[in-house]
DNA sequence: AACATAAATGAAAGCGCTTTCATTATCTAA
DNA sequence: TTAGATAATGAAAGCGCTTTCATTTATGTT
């Protein structure tokens, strides 16, 4: 593998030149540049990218931490933050923290440990007060998915209540009445701002929030299926759940107990991941860009720590949207 | 950020001393040792990696290359082989190579560039020379799901006609003659070993392949949807095709031609993949694990490039079972 | 033409480690 | 006790770059 110094010696010229023409950022005669860069196309030349990290003290590597790696729900987000991060020349490192606050630390150190120069994490356990400890060992990191005031401009957030108020008007505005809800762990936050849209809802439109149509669930599809369970010793012609998986366990147990989907019960997800199209009947569901996000946040750390792009506008708030599929019906009695 | 000169300085050592005891292979007396540690610890020492790769010219990276970042299928196998990894202090860089020549083909230079001590490669579109003239360049890499004679020790399979072989075998246990078969794109080698294995399990039973039973699919749901359509005119009371995402649109078509599932069609795919437990009918499928062949690829790696956990077995062939679900149903008549 | 100023270049230090090789300390056996 | 062998240690070079600072070369001005 050719070095540098092979390069500067073909060219005729000094390392400083060579290296000069590399980072386009310096000036260099037209003459050094053409001689410099013949030289290196003979040699085929590749610079040495731990070299480089060593000396400019710049690692190119941003480390992706997601809650899973596997599960379809990451992996659209994955695959357009790599693309945008290799686009840009940039390595991306990717973490799994697996929704627990010690892998979840882990994880954030072992990305340190690799030095990269910033993150991008997708966190569910971890505490502010540690992020923004981190924020003091000053490596920047974009933060999907959550909220801190403190930092706000770091932060790419879904619109969860507005998400879990047009889950329920959806099919208030069917004509439903009688709606149940499945929510998901309190301790996450998503699930809690959903919760509070779906309540919104219901108020906007005169219908009591009913505790005895709401079951606690785990974001499973197990949680799901427990949920209907629980739930279908009372009346409900709709059940909004807080994700996918739940709705899908939902559909599960609702079909075990005889009823028609959606003829006897509209059913209502939330993320509109790849599996809603595949569902029988296919989900109605809120759509969650989570890949929007990711992408974004990977165009906060390419403008806000490599000075790239830096024209692009950085939004911090996404709509969601919902998506109308089979999965509910008219109610009409 | 401390380094290893403060550590020594601290220690009373030499860096020579300091650098023995981060890398435990040559022997250090106890009292060096001791106040080595110490010192680390008294100053929270952390190893600089991109200093430790320049010198040992080792990067313990290992570049992983799967045709889709998105998509469920290769997620469980990359958390799978990310956390491997992991555990033995190497750091996986995830590229996605979208089953094109030239995608794959800069994907691997990208990861060349990044100075990887290894590669996990998932490729469809690269020919065998390129392999083997990366080979050549001695970078080691593993290949999953392809074979090349040549260097059979560092390729991971799967039995691809023996598992085409099971998915048809099984409905024709099930009393079914009337077969159908939707093949996938006829460059991947997988997709000729399972119609092969098809067409195995047909001549076994006695049954002539029949071709106008015979659609060529694109390994997509659409190759599907079309499959059914095309196929529709003939009868067959069972339908098996070479992945899920192509049952899940024969399974849309026929349901839309008015068919029961399975009482009047018995549908079986390939893969195993997530979905195929929330498709409805859940899906009669042959397990691909995947996952199990990355996890040993990264064994492999870690025993022959890292000389770790020599002692693991290494297997290259591996051995697809049948996953029975609802989407099939013994056919009497 | 002579000078001031700006642009381009090169020498060399340094990034934080590993590793070789020479040196010193420690141990063994007679 | 001491020669000889062995184990532990340190000095220093080097990995392939970037970057500062001093120097040289080009450009513009009167």
């Amino acid at each position: 593998m050719a070095t540098i110094y092979e390069v500067a010696n073909l060219a005729g010229v000094s390392l400083a030149t060579v290296s000069r023409v590399m980072n386009r950022n310096v000036k260099v005669s037209d003459k050094s540049r053409i001689k410099v860069e013949s030289a290196m196309e003979q040699l085929g030349y590749k610079p040495n990218s731990i070299a480089q990290s060593l000396a400019s003290n710049r690692t190119n590597r941003v480390g992706v931490l997601v809650s899973e790696l596997s599960g379809p729900f990451f992996s659209h987000m994955l695959a357009i933050v790599e693309s945008e991060l290799r686009e840009a020349g940039k390595h991306a490192i990717i973490t799994a923290g697996h929704s627990d606050e010690e892998k979840e630390k882990d994880a954030i150190e072992f990305l340190l440990s690799c030095r990269c120069d910033a993150l991008i994490l997708h966190i569910d356990a971890v505490s502010d007060e540690y992020l923004l400890e981190l924020r003091q060992r000053d490596i920047p990191f974009a933060l999907i998915n959550h909220q801190i005031e403190a930092i706000a401009d770091c932060c790419f957030i879904l619109d969860n209540e507005q998400g879990g108020y047009l889950a329920t008007q959806s099919v208030i505005k069917l004509g439903h009445t009688k709606i149940a809800y499945i929510s998901g762990p309190e301790f996450k936050e998503d699930a809690m701002m959903r919760l509070k849209g779906h309540k919104r809802a219901l108020s906007e439109a005169g219908i009591a929030f009913d505790e005895t149509l709401h079951y606690r669930g785990n974001y499973n599809e197990d949680g799901g299926k427990a949920g209907f369970d629980n739930l279908s010793d009372h009346r409900f012609t709709a059940l909004v759940c807080a994700n996918d998986e739940m709705a899908t366990g939902a559909m599960y147990s609702a079909r075990k107990h005889g009823l028609q989907l959606p003829g006897d019960l509209s059913i209502v997800g939330f993320d509109d991941q790849v599996f809603a199209r595949y569902t029988y009947p296919t989900l109605t569901t809120v759509n969650n860009p989570i890949a929007a996000m990711g992408s974004m946040a990977a165009t906060w750390v390419l403008k806000e720590v490599y000075n790239i792009n830096t024209s692009a506008e950085i939004v911090n708030l996404f709509t969601p949207k919902i998506v109308f599929r089979d999965s509910v019906e008219t109610h009409t009695s």
